[in-house]
DNA sequence: GTCTCATTCAAACGTTTGTTTATGAACCTC
DNA sequence: GAGGTTCATAAACAAACGTTTGAATGAGAC
């Protein structure tokens, strides 16, 4: 037997599924590549996971479960400290998407992918597992900007998140645009820039008029 | 004859691929789809277009080339009136995106899904139509934001980009997270929300410590 | 009236797709 | 070691795909 463990069909077949879906999208990526890559039957994909979708719900879940539970424990950190600052809430919200895309920027430019997706039944799923997420982030955000409506807080949050999954999901996209002047590196320094961006785009002035 | 003038087959084609397109992907959304709403013959694509890619990259140029020249325009406009000032600037990138989804939720919804496209030759096609807007809005930038390196102006736009583009596609992600209390209603106020964000954004101080 | 050109049309092409089936090997339980 | 469960495998399925073909249609030009 080898020394090096070796991995469960489902796990090749995760971990063949996320990078072809990454590369090339759900649609472009047949079983048949799938199970190709993973070195793997063609219809182990239906035994183990049902389905085509079945495959790719289990591709997502695989990484966001972990990555919102590490959202929620920074969270924690933060509140336990008093009155949460406005960047350390922004900074647990974005600072673990950096840690994902570092392990495996696969995982990041898919899940980027998905939120832009046509098809309703794979975006609902995915909203779904943010459900804790929203109440607690949102809950920090009150106490963070007592000032600002909770309208306004969503829409912020839906700017920071399009800046956000445009970071790790378009990258190659700035690198060409900019002459190849910007790259991404290891992701720290981005992931700096877009707190501190971020960050400064919440605090814009309310209702156009100059903040009380 | 009708009084309406009747469209002309290219027309129709364009029209009802740029709804499947976005409603479904290009993926999902098949040649057969597209013939059967414009009520045009399955071979018609192909005379009018060559092939599926080519239609695709008819839909995109039809709407991108009038936006960005509209962008110009503005752009021309607040550059004329002496050194520009950072809002206007974005105010000129970012309106004329409202006014296309405006007239056209559709194609505001197809555009920003292409910028995660996994296809390497689409992305690179709707990135070779922007080459005059880089140049000319980058400039502008640099005048209206000296004390800035040019890389940390490309990496701002682009989180600009990021927030314009989750804003049209994906818009409704957020009526559904915030339990329906945010609306993209009419698209002014969406608009205005976000020139705020991106300004206050842009203006974030530079290399993390305060600005000088 | 006839020739010419652009356009439309129905039908078929060969692939590829997700999914299912039947068989067999490997393994654990008692 | 018999029986049963779990997983791997090859083969087949019908459906849908982008693309091509060759004939039919229509309107102007001469």
């Amino acid at each position: 037997m080898n020394l090096a463990r070796a991995r469960s069909t489902p796990d090749l077949l995760l971990d063949a599924a996320e990078r072809l879906f990454a590369e090339r999208g759900f649609d472009a990526t047949s079983l048949r590549d799938v199970t190709r890559r993973a070195k793997a039957n063609l219809a182990s994909v239906h035994y183990h996971f049902g389905s085509k979708k079945g495959l790719i719900h289990a591709v997502i879940q695989r990484r966001l479960d972990p990555l919102n539970r590490e959202r929620l424990r920074r969270l924690d950190l933060v509140a336990r400290r008093g009155r949460p600052e406005l960047q350390a809430i922004l900074d647990a919200f974005l600072a673990p998407t950096m840690s994902v895309w570092q392990e495996n920027p696969h995982f990041m430019r898919l899940a980027g992918r998905i939120l832009s997706e046509p098809d309703r039944d794979l975006l609902d799923f995915f909203l779904a597992q943010f459900d804790e997420i929203v109440v607690r982030f949102r809950a920090a955000l009150v106490r963070a900007v007592p000032d600002a409506p909770v309208e306004e807080l969503f829409w912020r949050m839906h700017f920071v998140i399009g800046a956000m999954c445009h970071t790790w999901t378009a990258s190659d996209g700035l690198e060409k645009i900019s002459g190849g002047r910007c790259r991404i590196g290891d992701g720290e320094k981005a992931l700096r820039r877009l707190v501190d961006f971020c960050t400064s785009g919440f605090r814009a002035p309310l209702n156009g008029k100059e903040g009380r």
